[in-house]
DNA sequence: CAAAATTTTAAACAAAAGTTTAAAAAAATT
DNA sequence: AATTTTTTTAAACTTTTGTTTAAAATTTTG
């Protein structure tokens, strides 16, 4: 029998917070709901957050650190070969999201609706364009803009996520499978970007061509 | 010179509605923020459409028909290859998207949120796991689920225009350029597609050397 | 053109939501 | 143990927001 240990108040708003706001919305979030779902009084939220708005914000910037900066260093790694950050960034990256399966939603719309991230934005896209994962695409594959991958590795890892409201209802049989699901794409992405990265185009086929000739 | 035609009063209000929904969605959307879009008193709102809740059932069902059921026939139709089904779902839904970019996100976040169009979803569940699609797809790579090309090609496809309010500001190059990416697309998902239904897993290849034996 | 129907407006209403206040309760300090 | 500090509570306050009302303006109809 575990003691039921006695979490910090602030800490308890927070984390009610955070799992309301992230299935619910900022806006269709109240600040009774989230002392509801805290178990404490209304004030005690101004109390330790100033306002609804900058609760907001420390949890928005704490899910949006959970979400993209655990994957600059996996990109920066100058040690790991193209196919190495790959798979790396397959399974760390499916292992976070089937523990929190709502963040990406949550944190795409929010940095549509809300223009004010915009800093943490540009510093996120500089860290990237500037990678070693960039680099060895360009390396690989000269003829195609680099983007183009990175949508489809990071689309092939996320999306099925953002699908997920659309094909599983509530059904606990269904998660089951959906989880399996994912569990098989930590393998077979790495397979298709490897396709991918070798598909040659007809452009690429008539350089080789021109080249040889 | 174009005469301005006068736009029923109706209209300009669901239009502006649609617009401020599915930028700001649902709750952060106010009846004054439509009456001052749409320069109409805050009375016509509810005249017309009796309630919010009202006005933005309708709005969510038609982008809901706009963003889904345009792809139902492609998926259905038995009279085209697979190879052709791709082609004609790459090209239509990445003009239509370059047309409505904001849609996707708007229409995956509030179907998440408002567990209410619960009948649409296993309607388009049902529709789609039946289709001519799935069963070309199974096929031709009969040792994995077909779910797995589906999150794969709609990935493909949506993804860069989820992954939008991160990588661009608002500035008007970057636009021009995503654009341009989007384009690129239209050919080389096809092709992407193609290289991962011939891709081999490990399984295949053991199988192959077990029929050939 | 007059009457009727429709559309539009300003104002008010009621409920919801974020925030503040001041006192009570609990914990920490001396 | 008494005092000070911190935490918690109930209640009230202020804005915001969806909705309604009743009158005015406009359009349609007979």
């Amino acid at each position: 029998m575990s003691i039921p240990k006695k979490e910090i108040t602030s800490d308890k708003i927070k984390d009610s917070a955070k799992k309301l706001f992230t299935t619910k919305g900022y806006s269709a979030t109240t600040i009774r709901d989230i002392a509801k779902e805290s178990q404490v009084n209304i004030a005690l939220i101004n109390y330790y957050y100033r306002s609804k708005e900058n609760l907001f914000r420390i949890i928005m910037e704490e899910s949006f650190e959970q979400l993209f900066k655990q994957i600059i260093p996996i990109l920066n790694n100058k040690d790991t070969t193209l196919e190495e950050k790959i798979e790396s960034l397959v399974n760390n990256y499916l292992e976070f999201l089937l523990e929190f399966p709502e963040l990406p939603l949550f944190v795409l719309n929010e940095l549509k609706n809300n223009p004010k991230h915009l800093e943490t934005k540009i510093n996120l896209k500089k860290k990237v364009s500037k990678s070693s994962l960039i680099n060895q695409i360009m390396a690989k594959n000269s003829e195609i803009n680099p983007l183009h991958f990175v949508f489809n590795l990071l689309g092939m890892i996320v999306f099925p996520f953002i699908m997920k409201p659309v094909i599983s209802s509530s059904k606990l049989l269904e998660n089951e499978i959906f989880n399996q699901i994912i569990n098989e794409r930590k393998h077979l992405i790495p397979l298709w970007m490897n396709s991918i990265f070798n598909s040659k185009t007809e452009i690429d086929i008539f350089n080789q061509i021109t080249k040889t000739k």
